[in-house]
DNA sequence: TTGAGGCCCATGCGTGCCCATGATAGTCCA
DNA sequence: TGGACTATCATGGGCACGCATGGGCCTCAA
């Protein structure tokens, strides 16, 4: 479970730390995927082999020749950078990724549950106060809590019993 | 279950004692997340493993691109200190988690139930107040009351019994 | 020969872990 | 019913390990 979020930096080598808590949230695997965010909010995103995995059953349910798996399998599959954490916890973060994304210097690590991303720091206070103006809207958090209280209830039917 | 209230302090290290009754609520895990509330009470909100897990499936409920979800990933999620418990029961608050909610010195836990919040005491009382308020107009209670009926009437028709 | 990437070692700082102490409440017995 | 004992919990502080980061060296390819 990628949670939180980390300060890193890119060195004079172009390497990255991967935070701790994400190199544990990747199981332990020295393997990670790093592509684009297609949300185009200019950040990248990473998963490790299992999301990848997770990844390639989602597309085995899509038919073979349909526009949207075309898409998703050049956008992400194909446009992702296949890297090696090293044992200090480091990878080397393609030149083409951080010009996408304008990594240079001080970066954020942000964890998204399944997969994290990697921002240029001013864009993701950008993107912070954005999202920050929409939560405070009421209907946000009531759709929020609706889904929620949705998920506690099916969960109560199961018998799965209580919170805390 | 989070409930009642309890005082706490901040020490010279920045370390916080969660209460016993929360840990004991949090099942034993040793992990805590903290974010700030999303309500604007000015108030740190925490939950364990399981509110988290149910927060992943809540998101999952709703559409990828959908506004709702990013703000929640980016203001919950992201927005979270994942910290650990030490086996005196103590984690250390970030700092920047300090300042958002105006947190120095002694301060409050108070139950919500799923979640805990963490307060500035001073703030706490105003909230307080202002909820007391609240409750003292009729209406409250009524809305309260019928809720509690239609939940007891479909616990009775379930068979589930009387309440204790 | 040079530049880039992979691998390894060194270091400083943060924080996680462990010790001890003090306060409070709950229990047991006189 | 009162007092002493004990268990649980909050708190303070020291120490060491883990993590992020910097740099050196070797290898391979252009």
């Amino acid at each position: 479970m990628f949670v939180s979020t980390y300060e890193g930096a890119i060195d004079a080598k172009g390497r990255v730390s991967i935070p701790a808590p994400f190199r544990a949230a990747l199981g332990g695997s020295n393997r990670v995927f790093v592509w684009q965010a297609p949300d185009g909010s200019g950040a990248l995103e990473g998963g490790g082999e299992e999301l990848m995995e997770l990844y390639r059953e989602t597309l085995a349910e899509l038919p073979l020749q349909s526009p949207i798996r075309e898409a998703i399998v050049t956008c992400i599959i194909a446009a992702s950078a296949d890297l090696k954490i090293d044992d200090t916890g480091r990878v080397k973060l393609p030149e083409d990724l951080c010009e996408a994304a304008d990594l240079s210097g001080k970066i954020k690590f942000s964890g998204q549950m399944d997969s994290f991303r990697i921002w240029n720091p001013e864009r993701f206070s950008l993107h912070q106060m954005r999202m920050r103006s929409i939560v405070n809207a009421p209907e946000t958090l009531d759709a929020f809590a609706t889904a929620y209280n949705r998920v506690r209830q099916r969960r109560a039917a199961a018998g799965r019993g209580e919170v805390g």
